[in-house]
DNA sequence: TTACCTCGAGCTCA
DNA sequence: CTCGAGGTAA
């Protein structure tokens, strides 16, 4: 098809309106200073659509009016970031961060370091890709490892470029965090109470509900924020690598990535508590909500020196602000039972607004914590939302407290089921000793039993599960095999179509993993590594069945706890006969061989390592005494049989002299190895 | 723990 | 239109 040919004058007011409309978006979000009114801007914009639609050789992909396109996907897709994104570790005190500050000079071997200081924006973490300058894709983190494709909703904002400067490197992957302003989100909010919707709570949930949207049209009306303050996997190309925290900024900056305008470098610990100071003083004043601080070590080469220690860089740190407190009332004190048993005392709250959400119920964990924060029905107490997200009860408003409020007693009785709570002594946990008989813990274990990562029958939650057990259909989880769509159709909520797929999904999980299996059953300390080990090492069912505590502390990671925890549960014959049912109703899996028993030279011995190797690292030593069959333990007994100690050594080599236990260097250990056990 | 989005399906009323 | 379930995020 033919092009109209562009006339020279077209073509450069369409240059023109597209560089203008980038830097108004550039001055709305970078500067924090709108040039143009929305109008004003929406005029423009407009224009250049018309442009563009006149002579579509004008309309290239990075013009600001190709952000929306493409359709509504059906979901996203899953993206492996090039290199991970951690988390940082956070820190609440004065003390935490001088005990931060101490450890990176420590290890250093530095007076004093540079910090390169920002904000901590509250918003959602993604990843976006440049590659030759584009924006190709974009993710959110996910578990750090895999996260999700919007780069469809991520193209709709307007704070990041489609296209970056000549010059930049041919691969970059920018980090930094979507958030929507302060005042987009009131508008946003205003628009939303005009039309009757539904109202967002805080800024950072309207974020992430923009960023969740299929349809990326809706994304781009509700005005999403980027600042980027980081990267990830980068081909610096011809460009210099920089040196320094600061320089990178400064380089994403200079490609016009929003980077935040309040970033600093200080030094010393007093730097960056008056950085911390300086940035709560101006929180309420920033267009954007920010949750505390970070600190970086500015040189990467001290970075690099630093590392990691498992999820989190040890050069940097969040120091966030304290927690928002509120004052509330307890307006009872229930107790859930949960799957095991463990009775947890929940404190109903009078909602309050804190911390960004509306806070209803806060976990008293156990009666010892009950009395010692003395909490009774009727008090005011402090609630507070850590930086954990769980909602807490910090004190007691004493002056609060109405006459003659009662202590809180635990029931001697099980609240669902009357069976007698039992708190074994060196406990802080009571239980229900009413097991599978109580209904509160029989839902729980079904429940549990269903779930994804066990059973994975799809369409069984709570609300099916509490009229399934009310009903008195389902006693045990065996029993949800023999449930046809006829009794399902009868209960609420459940026509034809729906009882039909919670069949078919019933159907479906017949066929199973022995590993899941072991895991849906629910047995107490057995969480899914320990199914997994114990399928791996018995290979059948029948092996499990019939193991013996020898057979049971041969298991990899298995320690005495977990074998009087399995024993338990195979003593009682009721849960024989529950599994007997499960095969009977057409549970099944592929059973293998059982693992050879590492008949290695290390067999049935157990080593602890102190100190540092001069060879091996602590993972490598580990690895090769269980390549041979030996078990390594964290601390020292009577049952060590070889404690392998290097420069440095703890207690633990005191505590093997004391127990007269043979201690052996990293060359001994070798020629263990090689030539088997050392004769002594 | 709370909040958000999406999907399928049931419920309700015209 | 409303509900339950499932998923994600902090």
């Amino acid at each position: 098809m033919a092009t109209t040919p562009v006339p020279a004058k077209i073509a450069q007011r369409a240059a023109k309106l597209r560089t203008d409309l980038d830097a108004h978006n550039y001055r709305y979000y970078v500067e924090d200073a709108p040039a143009v009114s929305d109008a004003e801007y929406d005029t423009l914009f407009r224009e250049l659509q018309a442009l563009e639609r006149d002579y579509p050789a004008l309309a290239t992909p990075d013009s600001p009016t190709q952000r929306v396109g493409g359709q509504a996907a059906t979901e996203f897709d899953p993206v492996t970031h090039r290199a991970p994104m951690l988390s940082l570790n956070n820190a609440f005190t004065n003390e935490e961060l001088e005990a931060f500050d101490r450890r990176v000079r420590t290890a250093l071997a530095l007076e004093e370091v540079d910090y390169a200081v920002e904000p901590k924006f509250d918003g959602l973490a993604v990843s976006l890709v440049y590659k030759q300058g584009k924006f190709t894709l974009g993710a959110t983190r996910g578990d750090g490892y895999t996260g999700e494709n919007v780069t469809a909703n991520l193209r709709t904002v307007r704070a990041i470029p489609m296209r970056l400067p000549a010059g930049a490197p041919p691969l970059l992957e920018v980090r930094g965090e979507v958030l929507m302003l302060k005042r987009d989100f009131a508008a946003l909010n205003a628009t939303q109470e005009a039309a009757g919707d539904k109202l967002f709570v805080n800024p950072r949930n309207a974020a992430a509900g923009a960023l969740r949207q299929l349809d990326p049209t809706i994304t781009a009306s509700r005005r999403l924020a980027f600042f980027s303050y980081g990267v990830g996997a980068v081909d610096w190309g011809k460009v210099k690598p920089p040196a320094t925290q600061e320089a990178l900024l400064d380089l994403l900056s200079a490609l016009r990535l929003p980077v935040a305008s309040q970033r600093s470098v200080v030094r010393r610990l007093e730097g960056l508590l008056g950085y911390y100071r300086a940035i709560g003083d101006k929180r309420d004043s920033l267009p954007f909500q920010i949750d505390g601080v970070v600190y970086k070590v500015n040189q990467f080469a001290h970075q690099e020196r630093l590392g990691f220690v498992s999820r989190a860089p040890r050069f940097a740190l969040a120091h966030k602000f304290p927690a928002e407190e509120l004052p509330t009332q307890v307006l009872a004190i229930n107790v859930q039972v949960g799957r095991t048993g463990a009775l947890t005392p929940v404190a109903q709250l009078k909602p309050v607004f804190v911390g960004g959400v509306t806070v209803v119920s806060a976990t008293l964990h156990n009666e010892d914590e009950v009395r010692r924060k003395d909490v009774r029905v009727g008090d005011t107490v402090i609630v507070r939302r850590a930086g954990d997200v769980i909602p807490e009860v910090v004190r007691v408003l004493p002056e609060s407290r109405q006459k003659n409020a009662p202590q809180f007693v635990l029931p001697k009785r099980c609240p669902e089921c009357g069976s007698k709570v039992v708190r074994l002594p060196d406990e802080v946990i009571a239980r229900c000793s009413g097991g599978l008989v109580c209904p509160a813990q029989r839902k729980q274990a079904l429940l549990h039993f269903a779930s994804r990562r066990a059973m994975d029958i799809e369409g069984l939650g709570d609300k099916l599960v509490d009229q399934l057990v009310d009903a008195g259909l389902v006693h045990t989880p065996a029993d949800v095999y023999k449930l046809d769509a006829g009794a399902l159709a009868a209960l609420d909520r459940m026509a034809d179509k729906s009882a039909a797929n919670v069949v078919a999904a019933i159907g479906k999980s017949r066929a199973t993993t022995l590993s899941r299996f072991i895991y849906a059953l629910g047995i107490r300390h057995v969480g899914e590594t320990t199914a997994a080990d114990l399928a791996k090492h018995f290979g059948t069912l029948d092996a499990l069945l019939s193991a013996d505590e020898q057979a049971l502390i041969e298991v990899r990671d298995v320690g005495p706890v977990l074998v009087q925890s399995i024993l338990q549960f195979l003593a009682e014959p009721h849960n024989r006969d529950v599994i007997a049912q499960l095969r009977a109703g057409g549970v099944h899996w592929t059973e293998s061989a059982p693992r050879q028993a590492i008949r290695g030279k290390f067999s049935g011995l157990t080593f602890v390592i102190t100190g540092t190797q001069p060879t091996l690292s602590r993972d490598d030593a580990k690895a090769l005494i269980e390549e041979h069959g030996g078990k390594v333990a964290g601390s020292v007994s009577k049952k060590t049989s070889y404690v392998v100690a290097g420069a440095d050594p703890g207690s633990k080599l005191d505590k093997a002299g004391e127990l007269g236990v043979p201690v052996l260097d990293e060359q001994q250990l070798m020629a263990m190895v090689a030539h088997g056990r050392i004769e002594r």
